[in-house]
RNA sequence: GCCUCCGUAGCUCAGUCGGAUAGAGCACCCGCCUCCUAAGCGGGUUGUCGCGCGUUCGAUUCGCGCCGGGGGCACCA
């Protein structure tokens, strides 16, 4: 029995007393979804449910004989072995051993699947994120989102949504004229111009490009640096390409901003927006009138001299990805950012949508990284900059992925170098691999002994070890870890479950058997056992993978 | 000034539909491998959950006000 249907066995009871006329309750006061939790204390039984606190008051009863009626009721529920009331009006409810064991098999059986809900069911979600410059490699910060916000389509997806997930290619706008100035500068050997690109990629970029075409040289006038630009966008977007696949994520669109304006997406954009009557113009500038919906002031669509703003392409491309049919946008921005925040939301109701639906703008703070006890200043332009190769190159994708999802977004993060690079065993993704190998190294174990315990007609009511039914406990949060971190965004939650889970793992694994001793005949209690370890596994590696981190058989 | 995020053990931090004795890792001390991976497990020590009110059966959690810290306020990109 999953958490899921001891919860609506219990909604069950609550409703049945009130038909019975033993509460004096609306129905439509119970609410849809029981909080069940797993209590932390092993005596209060396998879950906990606090529904007799809350109802006892518009019930007019106190809690506990609002407990004694849903209690009486739950007792006969099949699979339920026992149901104590505690405290101030707990229900502490015990299931049977075989059908908590049962649950090994049900995973097992459920196999990749296990995990996934059906809670997004039909959605379409986009999540743009990184969305930087074809100027320069991507630095720590892109690197955050480059693996939390992949994580957070990966944990739609298993929520059961359609996830695209999206890059916005910011090659319009004088940034990229610098860049291209900034590259034929560097390739005649001169100073780049002020407020251009420095570092050390910019002299490579510039030697490959003359490398490659050697007459770009002989080009003159403003034809040469704007050749040096489309040479220095293509090699550096193919970068951020090759660099973020290996760190495995995968975008499903790459979208360039120059593209939105040769579509005519920003004329049909803007026509979305005269109809909705929010443009207007003044001081010969066109604007919208953000205000309107929670915007400090007004925004410029079209500068006075004619020249749209970046708002007018941030505006267009909301209004694209709307007509691509996604119901939910949800935009990932640094903190730095944080101010576009409501002008995002008000461009999404001056189009006529619900912000409170349809877009989403998660705020992540900064990166921080210490090296040496001093902080290593991050600045693209400065060139000293740490990028998400040598983070990389320091502690392995799988490291450096989990370390930076591990963490909720909403508070700074401080990565310190020393301890990354030093190869101490206090990074967590080492815990749970480990977990997964060991039991991986545990399962080719019973292979090699021939056991088959797939096909033996396994008895999981044997697991009644105190370590065996805490872990079957765990195994079956993995649904619920998915609706809340989908839910709230959050894919730290699925981090942090895995360590709990693998803690629990270990604790089993300390005391229990698993394979018989080398004298001993095969018992009922090994096959169990390794439906349990496979289960476990199965857990692990599903939730690895919302992650993208991977699950080794060896470490 | 306005907005926003944060303040939990010596350190780094978990902890949202308000719940039982507030957790983990690191650090420190002590135990556990003749057989399934010791990158593991067990035990010991550590707290005015920033402060004060309020909401209620109950607040680290929700509301308000302070104190302390990070970030943000463009016809920039």
């Amino acid at each position: 029995m999953t958490p899921d249907q001891l919860a609506a066995a219990i909604r069950h009871a609550v409703v049945t007393a009130i038909a019975e006329g033993d509460l004096a309750l609306e129905p439509s006061m119970v609410p849809d979804e029981i909080t069940v939790e797993r209590p932390r204390n092993p005596e209060h039984g396998d879950y906990a449910t606090n529904v007799a606190l809350q109802l006892a008051k518009p019930a007019g009863t106190n809690p506990r004989a609002v407990a004694e009626l849903v209690a009486v009721r739950l007792r006969d529920v099949a699979g339920i072995e026992d149901v104590d009331i505690a405290g101030p009006g707990f229900l502490n409810i015990t299931l049977d051993a075989a059908t908590l064991g049962e649950l090994a098999r049900s995973v097992v059986v459920a196999g990749e699947t296990y995990g996934r809900i059906d809670r997004y069911a039909g959605q379409k979600y986009d999540v743009e994120f990184i969305s930087a410059n074809p100027t320069g490699p991507l630095h720590l910060g892109h690197t955050r989102w480059a693996a939390v916000g992949d994580a957070i389509a990966r944990v739609l997806e298993a929520a059961g949504a359609e996830v695209a997930r999206e890059f916005y290619i910011n090659d319009r706008g004088v940034q990229m004229d610098k860049f291209g100035m900034s590259l034929e500068a560097r390739a005649l050997g001169v100073e780049p111009p002020e407020g251009g690109y420095q570092g050390g990629y910019v002299d490579e970029l510039a030697q490959q490009i003359v490398a490659a075409d050697p007459a770009i040289l002989d080009l003159v006038g403003d034809a040469r640096w704007e050749a040096f630009r489309e040479a220095g966008y293509a090699l550096q977007l193919q970068q951020q390409k090759d660099v973020l696949d290996h760190f495995n994520t995968h975008f499903d669109v790459w979208y360039s901003e120059r593209s939105l304006h040769s579509s005519g997406a920003v004329e049909r954009g803007f026509e979305k927006l005269r109809e909705q009557g929010h443009m207007f113009e003044a001081d010969g500038a066109v604007w919208l009138r953000t205000s309107d919906f929670d915007d400090d002031k007004d925004r410029v669509l079209v500068k006075a001299d004619g020249e749209l703003t970046y708002f007018a392409s941030d505006t267009a491309y909301y209004l694209d990805k709307r007509s691509r049919g996604f119901d939910v946008n949800i935009y990932l921005l640094g903190a730095d950012h944080h101010g576009y925040v409501n002008r995002l939301r008000a461009v999404s109701a001056c189009a006529g949508d619900d912000p409170d639906v349809n877009i989403e703008v998660l705020i992540g703070q900064l990166v921080k990284m210490v090296k040496g006890g001093e902080e290593v200043r991050l600045s693209k332009r400065a060139g000293n900059m740490i990028t998400l190769e040598d983070l990389v190159d320091e502690v392995g994708v799988d490291a450096a992925r989990y370390s930076l999802i591990r963490y909720p977004v909403d508070s700074p993060l401080v990565l310190d170098l020393d301890l990354l690079v030093s190869r101490s065993n206090d990074n967590p993704v080492f815990y749970v691999q480990y977990a997964h190998a060991r039991i991986s190294s545990v399962l080719r174990g019973a292979a090699d002994l021939g056991i088959d315990w797939r096909s033996a007609d396994a008895d999981l009511s044997l697991l009644t070890h105190e370590r065996e039914t805490a872990l079957l406990g765990l195994i079956g949060e993995l649904p619920r870890v998915v609706a809340t971190a989908s839910e709230l965004r959050e894919p730290h939650r699925v981090a942090r479950y895995l360590e709990e889970l693998a803690n629990g793992y270990h604790k089993f694994y300390d005391v229990c058997r698993v394979l018989p001793m080398a004298d001993a005949e095969l018992e009922p209690i090994n096959v169990s056992r390794l439906w349990l370890c496979a289960a476990a596994r199965q857990t692990l590696a599903n939730g690895l993978g919302m992650l993208g981190v991977t699950a080794p058989e060896r470490m």
